[in-house]
DNA sequence: TTATTAATCAACATCATGTTCATTAACGAA
DNA sequence: TTCGTTAATGAACATGATGTTGATTAATAA
């Protein structure tokens, strides 16, 4: 393990991330260079030499500290314990958690995640999504049967949609609180989008059996 | 308007936004160089300079011709026809149109919309589909009184599952017909992403109203 | 054919990079 | 407190892409 005791190396290490965070909150992730970074820090340029590779490197380390913390806490959510609390309509908890964690990264994940961000790392926790979401479908669905539409175009369509709602409550600066966000998204994955207009949900299902868009030759 | 006639003007221009879409294919939208595309082009690198400001600026040009074209073809459609081809279950063919030309652009899309891309692009096209669904929501669910969620949320939630539906689609090698997409996104918008699973609905919206997360004070 | 102008070539100053090395000073252990 | 270790500094350097300029060549349109 790396014993990094020194009191100098963390104290410029301190320095040189808060700097980071700060160039990336007012300029976005596009030519961030090592000059910007150690003069923000008030750190010697050689010195950043001596922590880091370069400025992505130091990017990608700094991304990988967050989303530990944030895949340690999806591994905590189970889909049935999910479900009791759908049906009560009360937050679960570990999603509650979750979403705390995102809030707690506000201001770095809304930069990144937005327009002046990594594609890489919000791909990184779309994946995620992505998997979480394909495996909570597999318990409630094993079957292809009954499917009206290929499994994985059903599991990009809700994991994207997941991932989009998270992205808008970081866009929005957090307005709402973590669990009012759960109950958003507990609601929707229940009941579905066209639900939530309260509008009475008209039956297709019929119809739309008729025909297959299945990839399946 | 601006008259461009000389050969040679065309000549170069189409040179060097072919050698650019190449760059672009093989190390995505970081790091391009304007030695590069005027090495790649076999085009002085002065002459670069004579066409565009810098490397940046041409790409911005390339995204919004593509931009364009799909915003042309995404303002042909109409949430009542649409709704009458649904219910028929049938492809919509205005959607198609559009879904063959992000087809016809998959090589740039399939990059610039990926982890190597440009976050800037992505959410252009992404504030496009977010204003479609908008205006459709307004239309079928003008009064917020029976949302379920706030409105904005049910807007993001939607869209992000469309596009995210697209997205995975190019990400996969357009390996689906555009008709076949266009039948997804139809179903799944009309039925929901729980109805897809072919599984009975359980209706959760009576306890679900009983409690209140909208940010209406 | 001729005047126009796009493209080329070479040269230039500028700037961030990544590396090196001698010097300074902060550190932890005895 | 002392002392050996080592992190940080500052200066220098070669490198490579940038953006610009001016003279020259050659393709173009009329």
């Amino acid at each position: 393990m790396a014993e990094r005791l020194d009191r100098r190396q963390a104290r410029t290490k301190q320095l040189l991330r808060k700097a980071l965070l700060e160039i990336i909150a007012e300029k976005g992730v596009d030519g961030i260079t090592v000059t910007d970074i150690s003069n923000r820090a008030d750190v010697n340029r050689g010195t950043f030499y001596l922590h880091y590779q370069d400025a992505p490197d130091m990017l990608r380390q700094i991304m990988n500290e967050i989303i530990m913390s944030l895949f340690a806490l999806m591994q905590e959510m189970d889909p049935v314990v999910m479900r009791q609390y759908a049906v009560k309509d009360i937050p679960y908890p570990n999603l509650v958690r979750l979403l705390t964690e995102f809030a707690n990264n506000a201001d770095f994940l809304k930069v990144m995640l937005g327009p002046k961000g990594d594609p890489s790392f919000a791909q990184q926790i779309m994946t995620e999504f992505t998997s979480r979401i394909s495996n909570r479908l597999a318990y409630w669905q094993p079957s292809d049967e009954n499917m009206l539409i290929p499994r994985d175009y059903l599991i990009a369509y809700i994991s994207s949609a997941n991932f989009g709602v998270v992205k808008y409550w970081l866009e929005t600066d957090i307005k709402l609180t973590p669990e009012e966000v759960t109950l958003i998204l507990m609601r929707v994955s229940n009941l579905g989008p066209m639900s939530m207009t309260g509008l009475p949900n008209k039956n297709l299902i019929d119809t739309a059996k008729s025909s297959d868009v299945h990839g399946t030759p």
